[in-house]
DNA sequence: CTCACGATTAGA
DNA sequence: CTAATCGTGAGA
């Protein structure tokens, strides 16, 4: 497995598909993204080691997703990456709907303003019914799964600092968070 | 006490 | 339009 800086620029861009009942609900197309370097990086709830309850999924191996709750209240979406005891993660921070507008408008509650539905890690989760039932549950799983396609150039790919970790200390100004260029659905900020 | 957030309210 | 405020629960 390979670091999460260089696997969230490889899944910018791919399609992230929920099914219930092995069926087809939504399929959005991944547009921002933040990487998690692990137990040196003080932006990461695996910083120093740390393990606890919520981050417990960070420590497996690479390849299932980590799902935890925010300020009580949102939920937030992550992909662990690396090898087991690597606690490495890419945070899925915005995505743009390409099938199943009607269930993400309906999750959300509103219809107006489209792209004030998914752009956002909190908003994602709740446009596609995403909770804890997906803490640690793979990546190839077919309730909720990231396709390969979709691949995006190098040259669409901005990078910039992380969104809302100024307590990092000197690990905030560190650009490990990329977006797709000129894409409507990105998180505000 | 703060936080990998978002909705709502208040103010300009 | 922007700024301030607050809800909510885990973790330190």
């Amino acid at each position: 497995m390979r670091p999460a800086d260089v696997v969230a620029k490889d899944i910018l861009g791919a399609y992230l598909i929920r099914n219930v009942n092995s069926k087809m609900k939504a399929v959005v197309k991944i547009v921002e993204v933040e990487a998690y370097m692990g137990v040196k990086d003080k932006g990461s709830h695996s910083y120093g080691g740390r393990i606890t309850e919520r981050n417990k999924t960070m420590y497996l191996e690479g390849g299932v997703f980590y799902v935890y709750k925010i300020y009580g209240i949102h939920y937030c979406l992550n992909v662990v990456v690396n090898k087991k005891d690597m606690p490495h993660a890419v945070l899925i921070r915005a995505v743009e709907p390409i099938k199943g507008l009607e269930i993400i408008e309906k999750n959300r509650g509103f219809k107006e303003n489209t792209k004030n539905l998914t752009n956002g890690p909190g908003k994602l989760s709740q446009a596609l019914d995403i909770d804890l039932r997906f803490n640690g549950s793979n990546v190839g799983d077919k309730e909720l799964y990231i396709s390969e396609d979709g691949k995006v150039e190098d040259e669409q790919i901005i990078s910039a600092k992380r969104i809302n970790i100024d307590y990092a200390a000197e690990c905030k100004d560190l650009l490990l968070r990329f977006y797709l260029k000129g894409n409507k659905f990105i998180s505000a900020k």
